[in-house]
DNA sequence: TCCCAGGGCATCA
DNA sequence: TGATGCCATGGG
């Protein structure tokens, strides 16, 4: 039988092989599945639990339903949300035109060419995230997400594998220390986490909310007044979640050796050099960041 | 063994 | 305001 498919149109650069090598970096990610020329992954609209998988083109993105027929209204959301993972609305050119003026970084144009910046839509997992890799690497953050989805988020099961939403704020609010035994968390990370849950789950804290403040340094006072969130994770969050372009998440690592590497900095403490660099391209901060850590990896 | 990882907090001068 | 120690653990 025909499965139900849904079409995005994608008029701005777009190159799926890029998009698809960051989403494929080797690390253990728990919240989607690879296929050749896509991703698969669970969402949820409403009470709607819907396995998509999400083909990739450089001119379009075709959604195929594979475990029900969504309505209407799940289409249009999970749409949404997947053009706010993809960051299909950016004109990458003109982020483009704007670093061509630099020698260092003008490589990156034609290099990483329609890599877009891919984000973390729903904000309380870019937070969660985002506090569990603080200073650990990559590979052991990923396994603690791992735990952390597969004990406390919503599951389906289709054709034998599991499927996985990251756990909501009331899930992980209700929690003590001692349901996160075994997890290999710090007891402060376990802390930050329960504390974010009850501010989502509280009405304290939400990406509406924050989207109302007038400008990125509201944004930011508001999420640092929370323990466990520094200047590095609330400049991740609004990066990565809301979009802020001028976000940056400075004393990042590997921002740091991107930038020593590419001659900008003299030493990971020359926070002056990085600051003016940075001036020089206001409005793309964080899209430059994102290449930042595209160019630490090798080419493919 | 030592140092670094997509940091943040508490303490102290 | 800035420096230092601590948390916590895997990987090179």
């Amino acid at each position: 039988m025909e499965r139900p498919k849904t079409e995005i149109t994608l008029n701005g650069t777009f190159t799926a092989s890029e998009c698809l090598w960051f989403l494929n970096r080797g690390y253990d990610e728990c919240l989607y599945r690879l296929f050749s020329g896509g991703v698969r992954r669970l969402f949820k609209s409403g009470s709607e639990l819907l396995i998509v998988d999400i083909h990739l083109y450089d001119d379009k993105i075709i959604l195929e339903w594979l475990n029900a027929v969504p309505s209407g209204k799940a289409v249009a959301e999970i749409a949404e949300t997947i053009s706010e993972w993809l960051d299909l609305e950016t004109d990458l050119e003109v982020f483009y035109l704007a670093i061509s003026a630099d020698p260092r970084i003008a490589y990156m144009a034609t290099e990483f060419s329609g890599l877009p910046l891919i984000g973390i839509p729903d904000l309380f997992e870019a937070l969660c995230w985002a506090i569990i890799g603080q200073q650990i690497n990559l590979s052991f953050a990923y396994k603690i997400k791992r735990r952390l989805v597969e004990r406390f988020g919503e599951s389906l099961v289709f054709r034998g594998e599991h499927y996985y939403l990251f756990p909501s704020p009331a899930e992980l609010s209700t929690l003590t220390s001692l349901d996160f035994a075994h997890m290999q968390l710090s007891e402060s990370k376990i802390t930050y986490l329960i504390r974010v849950a009850e501010s989502f789950r509280s009405g304290e804290l939400s990406k509406a909310g924050l989207m109302k403040l007038n400008d990125t340094h509201s944004r930011i006072s508001a999420l640092v007044s929370i323990k466990g969130i520094g200047q590095w994770t609330a400049n991740y969050a609004l990066m990565k979640s809301l979009r802020e372009r001028s976000c940056i998440p400075y004393r990042d690592a590997g921002l740091l050796n991107a930038l020593l590497s590419h001659g900008i900095i003299s030493d990971k403490t020359d926070q002056r050099s990085a600051e003016d660099f940075f001036a020089e391209f206001k409005g793309f901060e964080a899209h430059l960041v994102f290449y930042f850590w595209r160019s630490l990896s090798p080419k493919r």
